[in-house]
RNA sequence: GCUGGAAUGGCGCUGUCGGUAGCGCAACUGAUUCGUAAUCAGUAGGUCGAGGGUUCAAGUCCCUUUUCCAGCUCCA
């Protein structure tokens, strides 16, 4: 047997086992679900009895009733039925007749016995005993929340997750590369090196260090070099508006929940009443209505107030705005207004995650606006740039394709050109089948490419985006004169290639593991002098080196050099300069390479000119020895 | 929003059966003036996330709540 079909069999038959002890331990009430096998075990979903609690400390309950099943040395049986016999043997499991039910007429069903008392719906294989299962080495890993089929209107389920491996060895490498992960992990590693802080009063709102700033500020220039190279014009625009505007741009009707909204003056009012048929929960379209008291003296506000503002959660409203204000010629196109200003999203309880999730943040923004027959050369342009940016990363990613959905809005034609269009780039670029393509997952307003990059642990989260949108330029009435004197529609590009900032950041984070190339290194050099009476020299180095654009920190104070150089190699300071009576008399540098590799008495000239080669270039590698 | 965890000086942690908070690093002061990752001595810093409750007594037990983490759902 292959190892991967093996690690198949034995998970899956594992899932078996946990939901057998799940039930011998809460009782036939439990409801089982679904239980499939995953990266690193499996997983099973249940319902469990009313009141019944699953908590860390019953892990260990969990998983030596397991270890007990598995000693039974019980045989499995795989039997074929009918769906009618199907539906009579699971007629108290609600999930199992959902699913048999949902299966063809004429399909054959199978189902597995783990012994004579536990039956489940599976199509298999499995194993033959449970004897087999003998040296498997597994864990309960945690529980999670669940909802039946994905779908959050439906039953909440409880998801108990689990480690499974052929043998104990296997299990603890897994457990110990999961811990090497977290060592990565840009929360801890963002805190070491001093570059961002999080606030409870401002939640998912990063406060960007000096350290982490200086970064951040090395990324929008990086950006802006590229873009502008490619045609790209900066505009920056207001942060609140009225919501005339998001009443225009339709994210009054679509996107309101997820706005911070700023009051204004007049929409004050003094309450003293009762209110019937409130539904408390926007966010749920069958939440009951309820009857609210609000306390006299209350005051409450009325969003629909005219004078209501409403931070921007996307750049694209101003950028129509924007366009808007002249007319303009088939000649002008494309128009390209690139956008870093800071965006607002207001997420639901439990949403945030470190930098990866945030409700504050800015993107590397850009609304294209191109005729139809521009599009494909577009898009090209705009995948070149994506490349570029990334490679500078060393970063992999992964292309996704999402085309119309079934409440597509605009001209089927128009559409069908578009995705037509990007296809072809798409093929060129990754070859067919080098991307994913997700049928009728695209955004009722246009097609779009998602760009994905994994994170240290493996997750996957969406940076670039590249969108195209029928809508708003419809919403805005958006126009050009073509040739002949008509006035047509743009086609807007919506585009970001690091995505947010602040994930991008994190991304980046966890990939150099804090240990960043020369240009985007927070701080690029540090400077020790050995004694105080050297301290003259060193502001004279720091002096050139600010000169010569590069990001310098020096520690001038009495301490030993020791010291100082433990401080900034603990912020990894790709390069630590000594400076004594040596190099002082010989206008030179003695460099201390990450690493610990040491190049000395560089003369400053040479030293300065390497940095600036690492700044130009964008190199990955720090230079560690002169030629 | 859902499930399960967590929160103790700036950071990392200990705190037993409920008995009135400790340690390391960092900081500060003094001495040391030093050639590549921890010099020595001393000092200061905490209403234990917030609110309420039980108790003679709460970091510890109970309730509420905020934030964070791992998942789910949603997303850049």
């Amino acid at each position: 047997m292959e190892r991967e079909e093996f690690l198949e069999v034995y998970r899956h038959s594992l899932a078996h086992i946990l939901a057998k002890a799940v039930i011998e331990i809460y009782g036939k009430d439990v409801q089982y679900a679904i239980g499939p096998q995953i990266a690193d075990g499996f997983y099973y979903d249940f319902v469990m009895p009313e009141g019944v609690q699953v908590k860390q400390d019953d892990f260990k309950t969990i998983e030596d009733k397991m270890r007990e099943i598995i000693k039974r040395r019980e045989t499995w049986t795989r039997k074929e039925v009918t769906k009618a016999e199907a539906l009579e043997i699971f007629k108290d499991q609600k999930f199992k007749t959902e699913l048999i039910n949902d299966l063809p007429e004429d399909e054959t069903i199978t189902i597995y016995l783990t012994g004579d008392d536990f039956v489940d719906l599976c199509r298999g294989p499995h194993i033959e005993n449970s004897q087999e299962l003998m040296n498997a080495a597994f864990e309960i890993r945690s529980v999670s929340g669940a909802y039946w089929r994905g779908d959050e209107h439906r039953d909440s389920m409880l998801r108990i997750y689990a480690y499974a491996f052929p043998d104990k060895n296997a299990l603890k490498a897994h457990k110990n590369m999961i811990k090497e992960a977290m060592e990565r992990d840009h929360k801890k590693i963002g805190s070491e090196l001093s570059l961002f802080m999080f606030d409870e009063t401002a939640p998912g709102m990063p406060y960007w260090l000096p350290r982490g700033w200086k970064m951040y500020q090395a990324l929008l220039k990086f950006s802006r070099e590229i873009q502008e190279k490619h045609g790209y014009t900066e505009i920056s625009a207001p942060l609140i508006n009225n919501k005339k505007l998001w009443l225009i741009s339709g994210h009054w009707a679509h996107y309101v929940n997820n706005m911070f909204m700023v009051p204004g003056v007049s929409g004050w009012l003094k309450a003293d009443a009762n209110i019937e048929e409130v539904i408390e929960n926007l966010q749920d379209p069958e939440a009951p209505a309820k009857n609210v008291k609000i306390a006299a003296g209350s005051a409450v506000y009325n969003r629909e107030a005219e004078d209501t503002m409403a931070a921007k959660p996307m750049n694209c409203p101003n950028a129509m705005m924007t366009y808007k204000r002249t007319v303009h010629s088939y000649k002008e196109l494309p128009i390209r207004y690139s956008e870093y200003d800071v965006l607002h999203r207001k997420e639901k309880s439990g949403q945030m995650n470190g930098l990866f999730r945030v409700q504050e943040f800015r993107q590397d923004d850009d609304h294209t606006f191109v005729m139809e027959s521009q599009i494909e050369d577009e898009i090209a342009d705009i995948i070149a740039i994506a490349d570029e940016i990334y490679s500078t990363f060393g970063v992999t990613y992964r292309a996704e394709f999402s085309t119309r959905p079934d409440d597509f809005m605009g001209d089927i034609e128009v559409w069908n050109r578009a995705e037509a269009a990007l296809k072809k780039i798409l093929d060129k670029k990754y070859g067919e089948g080098g991307y994913e393509i997700n049928e009728g997952d695209g955004a009722f307003y246009g097609p779009k490419i998602d760009l994905q990059i994994k994170d240290a642990l493996g997750r996957e989260w969406q940076c670039g985006t590249i969108q195209l949108d029928f809508q708003l330029p419809h919403n805005f009435g958006l126009t050009y004169q073509t040739q002949d004197g008509n006035l047509e529609m743009p086609v807007v590009i919506h585009r970001a290639i690091y995505g947010s900032l602040e994930r991008f950041i994190g991304i980046i984070i966890e990939n150099f593991k804090g240990i960043f190339p020369f240009w985007l290194s927070p701080y690029q050099v540090a400077v020790v002098p050995i004694r105080e009476e050297h301290n003259e020299y060193a502001k004279k180095v720091m002096d050139a080196l600010q000169a010569a654009g590069i990001r310098a920190e020096a520690d001038y104070s009495d301490k030993n050099m020791k010291e100082k150089i433990k401080a900034f190699k603990s912020y990894k300071d790709p390069y630590i300069l000594v400076l004594g009576d040596k190099e002082a008399a010989e206008n030179t540098v003695s460099v201390n390479v990450r690493g610990n590799k040491q190049m000395n008495n560089v003369p400053l000239d040479v030293f300065l000119g390497l940095c600036e080669k690492m700044n130009r270039e964008h190199s990955l590698e720090v230079i560690d020895h002169i030629d």
